[in-house]
DNA sequence: TACATTATATATCAAATTGATATGTTGTCA
DNA sequence: TGACAACATATCAATTTGATATATAATGTA
């Protein structure tokens, strides 16, 4: 068996705002918390389909639109199940760094190549960046509330990391210039 | 169809220095590629069959040893699909940090709770760190070797981003320390 | 010497996940 | 009216994980 799956924990603690369909979960998943965790329609639909039969949560039907809808609302035991997990300190942190590895293997082909790399890789933070400053901007008046303190410290850790991030594209860019370092000494 | 195989590039990255058995392979893996890369045997001995099949690496007998030892040899054609790869500077960087999903979502748990996961994390991090540390000592005075120079640019990343995950601990620690805010105020 | 434990080594499998695709509806702008 | 983007559910092959099975060789220890 593979780990549990844990697309479930992130669908209880969304539903345990407020009720949702599959779509809107989705778009939840692709906001905020993309920082640090991605979630498919091809994980999404099935995980609600199987905790739905767990009792975890339950379909609502919608009344009002003509469009199907199919909203889910966590139960008790979903919640039971979301707190025991969120009470366990243990956690798997996984990353799959591209760049990484391509820097890592970079040694046979040319610096520029490498650079390259570098280079694409600080754009794409640097972007995200300004979005989490946005976040925060919009987080930091409200602390006292428990749950923006929350995403507060997951925007906080994104935008601590990725000015980290950038701190170490400068000193790779700079290690990387030097391209006809051998010819010339 | 998902996307192409990464593990593919992993071993052809490590192949192109030297032959390796499968377990071989994922002993390179566990060690510093784990910073930003795991896999592991259900990966790898698929992929290396495949591999074989489409003719990027070919099987080397094993004459000395008595037990069963299946050696990979990178052809031509397999260096030149790392190649290819190492040129693409398109890359996709997935994280999944449950730490920050359990903090996310911990705003219905009491603050000592999440707390507890920041602790962990933090533990965590803090013995990674100095191993990555003694990797960096034990590189720093080759960077003219290639090599070496791509081995050290990805162990400063991880410590240069370690270091930052610690100093965001300190902050949200201080935030969460405060467990008796409301009712003392 | 005998025994237990750890490291080596290949391989397979169910479960989880991705990324793509299929299918159709509703809202909006020109 | 027509085009296009957003909404919405669903499925599938390919990939990957984490666990397990199986067996041999090396090492420590009683």
């Amino acid at each position: 068996m593979a780990k549990d799956r844990k697309i479930d924990m992130v669908i209880l603690g969304l539903l345990a705002h407020e009720d949702l369909t599959g779509y809107d979960i989705k778009k939840r998943i692709d906001g905020a918390i993309s920082l640090f965790w991605k979630g498919s329609f091809g994980s999404i639909y099935p995980a609600l389909s199987s905790m739905e039969k767990e009792g975890l949560v339950e379909k609502k039907a919608d009344a009002t639109g003509k469009r199907e809808r199919i909203f889910y609302h966590v139960t008790d035991k979903g919640i039971d199940c979301l707190k025991a997990w969120l009470e366990d300190e243990k956690a798997t942190n996984d990353l799959k760094y591209e760049t990484l590895l391509k820097l890592h293997f970079g040694g046979s082909v040319d610096r520029a190549t490498s650079l390259k790399s570098v280079v694409a890789f600080e754009e794409e933070i640097t972007e995200k960046l300004s979005l989490l400053q946005l976040y925060k901007k919009n987080l930091e008046p409200d602390l006292d509330n428990e749950d923006h303190l929350h995403y507060y410290l997951t925007v906080s850790f994104g935008i601590t990391t990725y000015e980290a991030y950038l701190k170490w594209c400068e000193e790779a860019k700079k290690l990387l210039a030097h391209m006809d370092k051998i010819s010339i000494i």
